[in-house]
DNA sequence: CGTTATCATGCAGGATCATGCAACCATGCT
DNA sequence: AGCATGGTTGCATGATCCTGCATGATAACG
């Protein structure tokens, strides 16, 4: 077996089974320990992996999914928030999409607000407890663990009952080409659901998000009005301007 | 198992069940408690968590203050709600009502158990996050905020189109001649839904409800079968003892 | 105050690691 | 063909880390 088809082979089994153990891996592979040892030194030279005593594990893990990526760009994900927030006039029904960017957005509510909320995540309804001007319509439904939100028949067919003014959509790509995307189908499904059920969309990104593509279409970047997006993120000139039916792009 | 996943393990493990016990991992990972003793120890040096005589504590902003838990020594809801994990048996379907006993269930829960979680709070559905094995179904509707469950028709529906093996519920008065009462008309209506969907009630009862009644009622005690309540607490011999459909009572 | 549990420390055995060295192989050049 | 070169592998060695046990110190509790 070659070196290079041995590391992708470590690689693959780690983050499989979330744990490589040296010695096992030399016994599995009929080499010195040795070799496994260098194998798994060079791999954390580059970065793929942490190697620790005895073997090696992800350097994402895989047991904190949420709590991790909440603490990925707070500061950022706060501003977006910020402004978001300022977008919901009083007495509008709102539907609010899973994901930390959303969470950071409850928090940025004005106290005393009026509004209704809906939203498919319990985690963005939890965390609105302390509004109590806000009215909360939680959509039920088979929970996504990954994205910690309803999804299934029963999750559309609650969305599908509702018409709201405002719909803040979470993505995890906005493409040129493939337009809003996310990672999972059933996601996806749902995400197009609340776009159904809402007169105006927006989306906030943060920088990572712009420019890439996740596997599951949700739909053209026509059916996002408003995007709100960091003022030292990407040039959005880059991407579909120029076109008539572009969302407005708010920098903040 | 490597010693610096065993590390990752206990900090997942502190921060799902906000409290670690050194004996008690010990066992649990079949490794002396000197090992564990300078996990922890390690653990603190790095800030992740508090070490406190006996085991540790988590030391980020947990949401219950501290204070209340500034003890290693087990609760009172933290009791009942480790008797109650104990009756879901694999592969079953349980209901559980909202409120602070059932967050201490599903904190108490077996790692890696398999089962499906039907519940109507968001808070619940949240606090699963890290269960893998587990499926949640959450029932949708108006939020109503006191109690953070769903009420109304559309939850009353979710819950009409299941059946479940088991059902928690929570109740805020239990008295020999109201029987089971809670403190709002939608909510009782709501817990009554949950009884007609389940085949056995179980009901969590902390001391200070044991003989007190609440405005609305739920229906009389028989609908429940089990009944888990501290040993320090009142006698049940004070009340409904003696007829013949009466829960059977486990104290812990 | 006494009992019990928990803790820190030192030690020993075993596992794991980094390093240097030699053998081996493929490749390219003379 | 003959040889040099670079890469890979296995082995030996001393260093380091992990673990369990023993010991005395400390904390919790009645």
């Amino acid at each position: 077996m070659l070196t290079a088809q041995r590391k992708a082979h470590l690689l693959a089994r780690l983050s499989r089974t979330g744990r490589l153990v040296a010695a096992d891996e030399a016994r599995a592979l009929k080499l010195s320990e040795d070799t496994i040892r260098r194998d798994l030194r060079d791999l954390a030279a580059e970065g793929l992996l942490l190697r620790v005593h005895g073997g090696a594990l992800p350097l994402s893990p895989t047991h904190t999914p949420l709590s991790t990526r909440a603490t990925l760009h707070p500061a950022l994900k706060d501003r977006l928030a910020a402004r978001a927030a300022a977008m919901i006039r009083p007495g509008q029904t709102v539907i609010l999409d899973g994901g930390t960017t959303h969470l950071a957005l409850v928090r940025a509510l004005p106290e005393g607000l009026c509004a209704t909320i809906v939203t498919h995540s319990p985690v963005i309804a939890a965390a609105l407890e302390p509004h109590a001007g806000i009215a909360v319509l939680l959509i039920g439904g088979r929970l996504f663990r990954h994205s910690m939100v309803t999804t299934g028949a029963v999750a559309a067919e609650g969305f599908a009952r509702l018409r709201a003014d405002l719909c803040f959509l979470g993505v995890t790509g906005l493409h040129p080409d493939a337009g809003l995307t996310t990672g999972d189908a059933e996601e996806a499904a749902i995400k197009r659901a609340l776009l159904a059920a809402a007169g105006e969309a927006i989306v906030l990104a943060t920088p990572d998000k712009i420019g890439t593509a996740s596997p599951h279409i949700i739909g053209p970047l026509a059916l996002v009005s408003t995007l709100v997006i960091a003022a030292e993120g990407p040039d959005p000139g880059l991407w579909p301007c120029g076109t008539s039916s572009v969302p407005e792009i708010l920098r903040v």
